[in-house]
DNA sequence: TTTAATTATTGTAATTTGGACAATAATTTA
DNA sequence: TAAATTATTGTCCAAATTACAATAATTAAA
């Protein structure tokens, strides 16, 4: 049906790139590939995919996201569109990117073979990336950025319990910023969050109460317009 | 340098929708064009058009935003990409929408040569589109609302000199509910407004006073940190 | 010319939220 | 058992928000 080889790919071809952001050790990072061919050969990049004639941009990120990681089931967010005519050297290739929220701590990451190498990388110490890698990863942390503000999409990253420091520390990352610890805690008293009688296990001190997010809870108070995530 | 035909565009294409918004009689409204052939034929729609090989995206849009209004200068915010298999009858045809905001008196809209009719249309009384457009429609008037809180593109759609009600029925009219006058004027004290002497002519009342935006101000406020716009 | 009608503009008081800071509680380790 | 450390909660003050009322300026009708 479709007229489509190597050759028409590049001379007009698109592609999604996968921003996988994780939380860990107190730091939001993104997971980057070590690109084991030309061009730009060794250097680190965002994983990315051309996107098959046929297939939805949306299926596409997830195929993407399944192929490097194995997961399924990840809810991906399309950040934004970009189109240089330049930004790749071997031919015109636009770019959407999306991002993904993971818990670093659920899985094993592992090369796959078009990547030499792979890691997570903090979101504060960023290497000089292949292709216009690092506009992409940064307007990709801005729009996440916007959305950790609007959106309940935190507990993607946060552990499934966690304490309530981890979660005021998520923020001071992201926003590069301390908060009160009082405060925070007046500012997020509506998020429907479930308090568990289990507590943190091996710190030197007393330890903190565990929660996790109560999604049902929250989607039921949105649906009745009783509450709206604001941070 | 490119092999290139109409083919090639039509198995894996790329095109810009260019979303015009504008603001009179109280409601914010989009320019559509009547399409004069097929496919959707005489059907409202979305201006658009593909984006040549060597075109940059941003470009694209200015260029359809020129050849449709004669204008220029008019910053494009891009909005979402859209790209479902089988979302264009002809083919594989990825479409990034992008959005400018108008003042609909400053300029005659005029039909061009691939449009049969153009019309403002409001946005609380949209017809069925062509295509997607009505999906791409309502996702990039959410972007605008979302814009509309945290940029100030409003005075891009309000006309040079506004009242102080103008204002306020704009936000009204993007988020659907009504809002207290003197608590409205508190929330805006910190906007750089510049008051004239000028007053609102012809209406059977009191009339109001006129202001404009002081963007020097508000560019100048912003960097200082003095402000940050938030509605 | 006066008055009613209409809308603009400003003010006030009560309530809610936000920020700085302090006090108390629970746990580990010496 | 005490010191150290962090968790958790409370209090006070300032700032923002809300509901509502009062006053001002203009037009149009009586």
């Amino acid at each position: 049906m479709y007229r489509i080889d190597f050759n028409d790919f590049f001379t007009s071809a698109f592609s999604v790139d996968c921003i996988l952001f994780g939380y860990s050790e107190g730091e939001i990072k993104a997971l980057l590939i070590k690109r084991a061919m030309q061009p730009f050969e060794n250097l680190w990049a965002i994983p990315g995919d051309l996107i098959y004639p046929d297939e939805d941009l949306q299926q596409a990120a997830e195929r993407v996201l399944f192929e490097l990681t194995g997961l399924n089931n990840i809810a991906m967010h399309q950040s934004q569109t970009f189109g240089k005519p330049n930004r790749h050297p071997q031919g015109r290739v636009i770019t959407i990117s999306y991002f993904a929220l993971l818990r670093i701590e659920d899985f094993e990451v592992k090369a796959s073979s078009w990547a030499g190498d792979v890691q997570w990388v903090s979101l504060k110490n960023m290497p000089d990336l292949a292709f216009d890698h690092n506009h992409i990863l940064s307007s990709t942390y801005e729009m996440l950025k916007l959305k950790l503000q609007n959106e309940p999409i935190c507990f993607d990253l946060l552990p499934e319990r966690f304490t309530l420091n981890e979660f005021q520390q998520l923020y001071e990352f992201a926003f590069d910023q301390a908060f009160d610890k009082a405060n925070f805690r007046k500012k997020i008293k509506n998020i429907p969050l479930i308090a568990h009688d289990e507590k943190q296990q091996n710190v030197k001190h007393r330890p903190a109460k565990l929660f996790s997010f109560d999604k049902g809870a929250y989607e039921e108070a949105v649906k009745q317009n009783h509450f709206t995530f604001k941070m």
